[in-house]
This record gives C-alpha cells, sequence and structure tokens, in this order.
DNA sequence: AATTTGCTCAACCGCCTAGTT
DNA sequence: CAACTAGGCGGTTGAGCAAAT
C-alpha cells in the first residue's frame, strides 16, 4: 500500500490552465516565491494539486523561458549534451537556461530524434537516442556508466571554462547563453535571495497568458515572442520589490487594473527571444550565480577532477555557436555523434 | 467543404530521491 | 533507522491544430 498520489484528492482539477488559475499562481509567486508548493492551492484556493502548480510554473509561468524557434546552437547543445547525458532533462536543460526540460524533451523527440533517425537512414548506424549502437555494443555496462561519468565530469569543467569566457567575451556566443543568472530555474529553486529579479519578468508571462485570453489560438500565443520583455533586473527587482506586487498575505483579485500594476514595468522595445543583457546585468553576473554552477550544486556526483584541455571541449561544444551559417544535417550528426563517440 | 492524418506540446502519471520526524 | 512526505524527474498521453487528401 503506497502512499495515494498527491491528485487522487476529490475535487482537484486536471487538464489545461485558464488563465485565470495562471494569474492566481503568478501573483502568489511572485509574492512568496516558489517552493512549499503544498501551500501553493491551500493558500491561493486554486482546485490544483501541488505538483500541477509546480510544473505549470516551471514550464510555462517561469520567467525567462524562451519558446520555440530553438537556434542551431541551442540544437546542437542539446544534441551535445544528450548524448553525454541520456535523457536527462532536467541536467541538459540546465545548460540552457531558458529552456525548460520539458521544453527540451519535447523538441527531442519531435524533431532532433527524428532529425538522428533520418541520418541513420544515410548510412551512419547509430541507435536512438544518439548514442552508438556500435559503442553500445562493444561497451559493457560497466564500461559505459564509467565513461559516462567521466564524460560528464569533463563536459561540466569545459562548460565551467567556456562560459566564463563566454562572460567576457559577452555576446560572442549565443546570445541566450548570456542571460543573466537570476533567470535560471535553479535559482527559482534554490536560491531564494536572488528570486526577486527572476519574478519580475512574470509579466510578460502575465502578457502572454492574456494574449491566449484573448486570441483563442494558444499556439501563436506561445510562439510569438512576447512585445513586453523584461526591462533590466534592477529596474524589475524594484518593481517588485517595491510597490508592484500585492501585498497583505492574500493573493489579489488579479482585475484588469491589478495586471496593470504587474505589467507596468515592462519595456516594449525587447523581445523574450532575445533578451540582451543590460549593462546592470552584466555587472551583476557573477560566475557562481551562473546556472552551470547551479547545475554542479545539484550534480555533486559530478564533481571530481575532471581535468581536460580546455581548447577541446571548447570547440566541440561552444565554438560552433559563432558559427551560424547553417550547417547540414551531416555536419550536425558528425558533431553531436561522431566527435562525441571518438573523443572520448 | 469535409474528413483523415500527422504533429506539437502542455499536462499527467508514477517512480525516485532527499529531507524530516 | 524506518517511515513518511514533498519535490523533482522522465516517460507518456491526448487535445488541439495544421496539412494533406
Amino acid at each position: 500500500m503506497g502512499r495515494p498520489p498527491c491528485c487522487d484528492k476529490i475535487g482537484v482539477k486536471k487538464g489545461p490552465w485558464t488563465p485565470e488559475e495562471d494569474i492566481i499562481l503568478v501573483s502568489y509567486i511572485q509574492e512568496h516565491g516558489p517552493g512549499n508548493w503544498r501551500a501553493v492551492p491551500a493558500n491561493t484556493g486554486l482546485l490544483r494539486c501541488s505538483k500541477s502548480c509546480r510544473l505549470r510554473w516551471t514550464n510555462y509561468l517561469r520567467p525567462g523561458i524562451k519558446r520555440g524557434n530553438f537556434t542551431e546552437h541551442e540544437e546542437k547543445m542539446i544534441i551535445h549534451l544528450q548524448a553525454l547525458l541520456g535523457n536527462r532533462w532536467a541536467a541538459i536543460a540546465s545548460y540552457l537556461p531558458q529552456r525548460t526540460d520539458n521544453d527540451i524533451k519535447n523538441y527531442w523527440n519531435t524533431h532532433l530524434k527524428k532529425k538522428l533517425k533520418k541520418h541513420q537512414g544515410h548510412g551512419h548506424d547509430h541507435s536512438q537516442d544518439g548514442r552508438s549502437a556500435a559503442s553500445h555494443e562493444s561497451i559493457s555496462k560497466g564500461q559505459w556508466e564509467r565513461r559516462l561519468q567521466t564524460d560528464i565530469q569533463m563536459a561540466k569543467k569545459a562548460l565551467c571554462e567556456a562560459l566564463s569566457i563566454d562572460k567576457s567575451t559577452s555576446d560572442a556566443v549565443a546570445p541566450a547563453e548570456a542571460k543573466p543568472a537570476s533567470m535560471t530555474l535553479n535559482q527559482s529553486y534554490t536560491k531564494p535571495v536572488l528570486q526577486s529579479s527572476a519574478y519580475a519578468s512574470s509579466a510578460e508571462n502575465i502578457e502572454r497568458l492574456l494574449q491566449n485570453w484573448t486570441r483563442k489560438s494558444p499556439k501563436s500565443a506561445t510562439t510569438v515572442p512576447s512585445e513586453a520583455a523584461t526591462q533590466t533586473y534592477s529596474e524589475n527587482n524594484r518593481s517588485v520589490l517595491t510597490g508592484s506586487s500585492p501585498s497583505e498575505g492574500t493573493v489579489s483579485a488579479m482585475t484588469p487594473e491589478g495586471l496593470d500594476s504587474l505589467l507596468s514595468f515592462n519595456s516594449t522595445n525587447s523581445d523574450v527571444s532575445q533578451q540582451s543583457v543590460s549593462v546592470d546585468e552584466a555587472a551583476n553576473f557573477r560566475p557562481d550565480e551562473n546556472v552551470f554552477f547551479q547545475a554542479a550544486e545539484n550534480k555533486p556526483s559530478l564533481e571530481g577532477s575532471g581535468q581536460m584541455p580546455l581548447s577541446f571541449l571548447e570547440k566541440w561544444l561552444l565554438d560552433d555557436a559563432g558559427a551560424l551559417q547553417v550547417q547540414d544535417d551531416q555536419d550536425l550528426m558528425d558533431m553531436s555523434l561522431g566527435e562525441t563517440a571518438d573523443l572520448f
């Protein structure tokens, strides 16, 4: 007799979230921060289970999420990382701070997997999910696991170094990767002290859901970047930490007026999918707040002494970011699989 | 215009892990 | 140390939409 599922309770609503529910959830989290999900339905009156609330926030309402339009660089990162880490989507997502694990998982299953399969048809004998069939067969499970551990350590170190390079060279790599650490998934969960900056851009999500509300097509609303993206985080911090968030410990009834206050700090000159890093953000960027370090925190088993030539993985993982010319699938697969398998 | 087929992605389900009692 | 619980994760599903017939 296991414990009953959390969503078995009578009266728990399932299915798609309504804009009203979204607003309530965002409003609550802006005030209290994410975490303690069990308290969310209880305190907001939402007829949702805690898991559903968490999922909704993580995958949809969380600030800084970029939706759709995976860049070439992101695609390659995913393929590389998938080859290294397997289907550990959360781990992969931690290297792509603007993407959710669910999004990456979906993208992998619907696009990349297909690409790989198609590529297999061209004669490469690669197994599903990006792992080399040859290596799969030739390497015993234990060997594979050991190698995987080594791979992870090396990738981790290389990314660590590469990201610090990224930082110094600012936008030379994909702009998406230069986002401030405050917009990361893990931080939302594990670094409450920084949460406020992340909540600020919830306004864009609210606007997005309002677009959903007015339009009928959720698809267009989710793929079209919001006009109202974030201002600098320092400004957002001010807006959220000072007057614009509801006070008095209750979730405000989100009237249009209430929404105005939430939306008031939006600017209109940037794009969610291309959020540029402001001077403030750059100044505030600290390696220890970087998503990579967050990821490392969450993967203690990956800590280790793995040393490797930076230039090597740098090239492997990140250099191709500069090469924005579209490469054909052949290159993509060669990069992801051939090199991954061969290099280690 | 109506129907079928395929695709996308938000959300659910169940298992696992870490923290707490 | 065992039992319990919440949070987190990956696999899977199915509703909604678009393209094809």
